[in-house]
DNA sequence: GTCCCCCGTCGAAGCGCTTCGACGTCACGC
DNA sequence: GCGTGACGTCGAAGCGCTTCGACGGGGGAC
């Protein structure tokens, strides 16, 4: 193995030179690095991740903890983990992939090895067991969604306010006056799992805003729940021309229980959702959507954790705009 | 920062006995040992990863490359993934996440810099430009996949043979005597595709074994062509009553094409796929199919790697047995 | 001309751990 | 009773890198 004093020899520097033109932590003349480079080229030497990490006490490497629940879309994490990747290379960093399932104890593990310089975790709960864990951490972290105490942690998500608002107003511009939210089961908004509800202020405030008529539909995740949610809407405002679907699982039901009803996609209704876009495309009518951005995303989350280990401050909050994609579900209203 | 000296101090003993406590590399008394572990539990001491790996020269850290082509069906990938992750931990390991698009210089950087003690690799090209490097890296790597010249690499896959005899068998034991193979797109068997062609091997060879008669017919991954497909072989066989598809994008085209010829399935057809299992279960009659075990090759890569670092000798090639799911999509000859 | 300071470089001291050789002790065999 | 291991422990020497303090030399300020 090729090792720095080597370099230095070669070069007719001191190891710490050599040090120093690599990192750029000190001046140095011109020439020393050119014939510095030019060693370490020669000799094809490369740094020792871990001597570096020892001296320095940073190993350049980010831990990234992925979900397992089932109801998780894998398409959307693969993304994210991908974009976290690519994005940390970026910035010279390498990622630690670690499983949900690790709990508590890979956190620590790795963080207190230093292992990792800082950690990102996906998935997070409104009331996360891991949540004081990474307050206590050293190091530092940032979290993909948003816990019911956010306070003294970094978090990133969709702005799903504004998502709301976004299907709304695309809606509104298309000449619906009427519209629906058709959320997730009961239990979810219960639970005040902060997203849930939040799309529905974005969607109550942008009807309002719009002088829409408007109305909000909680829905279990089966087919049987999205046809009674259907006939119920038909019987109750015959006038409602736009949906806004907030449920993955009932996307396809749902628009079917409308057909079957007499209504059709988009030429009686539009229907817009909020839903990865694997599951926008992949239905019989590809519904205009709002997806979560899972690549922009990732590229934040790494870009928050590299300014914080920079010794920089970040927001305690992100919210990453909504972006709609047209398809062929929405039209403008049948006058 | 509680170090190891600090838990040898605490423990009335010298740093290099804690060290031998903990590794077993050793023999310790029984009450030594005892009054080690107390004093980590007590200071709470976790080994630096860093000074681990520069004094031992290992980082229990293995590297694994995932693919990001299109194509590449995302569970299966993350499936894999999070089983690497769990046999290594198993193994007292992490796992370090690089994307294929960091190529060569990626896989030479993370060993070359010590980072890594080893290297899975998945989604390998039959001509790959990363293995003279992973033959001439001095750390082991196992590939997924099997390129064309896998001498002196270790490799692992799906027996492909045995899935195609799988099926037949499959078919054979429900009473049909006329099979016939879709297979993937022929310029796939033209580009010399290992895979594709071992599962005409295998499906050829049990259909001759159990004297069944049969035909393999390439497929290009469109709708329409797997609507030719089906009228060709109606046409040309029309006592067929089993086939194995091995082309996931068309496996919904063609069952939908039977039945607009009037053939249901499975009453008077059945359909047996090699493909992941969300597809199967994804389209509209679930098909008996034989899957990319991922999990299980996640874990032998694993295994075989530890046994590689271990200094222990492995086999070249590793072929899984197949496991055959049955669904909707096969019945008994109608007789 | 002198003083000061900055630039560029060096030497040495660790970073926290593993591992090698050494050493004392004890039990056993002959 | 003494040699011989095996056992259990220790001390010290690194592993390869970063970083701190120091230092010589040159240029600018006065």
């Amino acid at each position: 193995m090729v090792k720095i004093t080597d370099v230095a020899r070669h070069a007719g520097v001191s190891p710490s030179t050599v040090s120093y033109a690599l990192s750029g932590k000190r001046p140095i003349s011109e020439e020393t690095r050119q014939r510095v480079e030019e060693a370490i080229r020669e000799l094809g030497y490369r740094p020792h991740a871990g001597a570096r990490a020892l001296a320095s006490s940073r190993s350049n490497v980010l831990a990234l903890v992925v979900p397992l629940r089932a109801g998780i879309h894998v398409p959307v994490v693969m993304q994210f983990a991908v974009s976290v990747v690519t994005t940390a290379r970026r910035h010279d960093h390498d990622v630690l992939l670690l499983t949900q399932e690790e709990g508590e104890d890979g956190l620590r593990r790795v963080a207190d090895t230093a292992l990792v310089d800082a950690l990102i975790v996906m998935d997070v709960q409104l009331h996360d067991p891991r949540l004081d864990l990474l307050r206590s951490l050293e190091r530092p972290s940032v979290l993909i969604g948003f816990p019911a105490e956010p306070a003294g942690l970094t978090c990133v998500d969709l702005d799903f306010k504004a998502a709301g608002e976004a299907c709304v107003e695309h809606l509104a511009r298309l000449g619906h006056r009427v519209v629906a939210l058709v959320g997730s089961p009961p239990e979810v908004y219960v639970r005040g799992t902060a997203f849930a509800q939040r799309v529905v202020q974005g969607f109550t405030a942008a009807a309002d805003r719009g002088g829409l008529s408007s109305s909000v539909h909680p829905c279990e995740a089966t087919p049987a729940a999205a046809r009674l949610v259907a006939e119920q809407l038909l019987r109750e405002q015959p006038a409602l021309t736009g949906i806004v679907v907030h449920n993955e699982a009932i996307l396809e039901p749902l628009t079917d229980a409308f057909e079957q009803l007499g209504l059709r996609v988009p030429g009686d209704l539009s229907v817009t959702a909020i839903c990865p876009d694997e599951i926008a495309e992949s239905v019989r009518v590809p519904v205009t959507s709002v997806a979560l951005p899972s690549a922009e995303l990732g590229e934040r989350a790494v870009q928050l954790l590299m300014k914080k280990l920079d010794g920089g401050a970040v927001p305690d909050a992100t919210l990453l705009a909504p972006r709609i994609t047209e398809r062929a579900s929405t039209a403008p209203r049948n006058t």
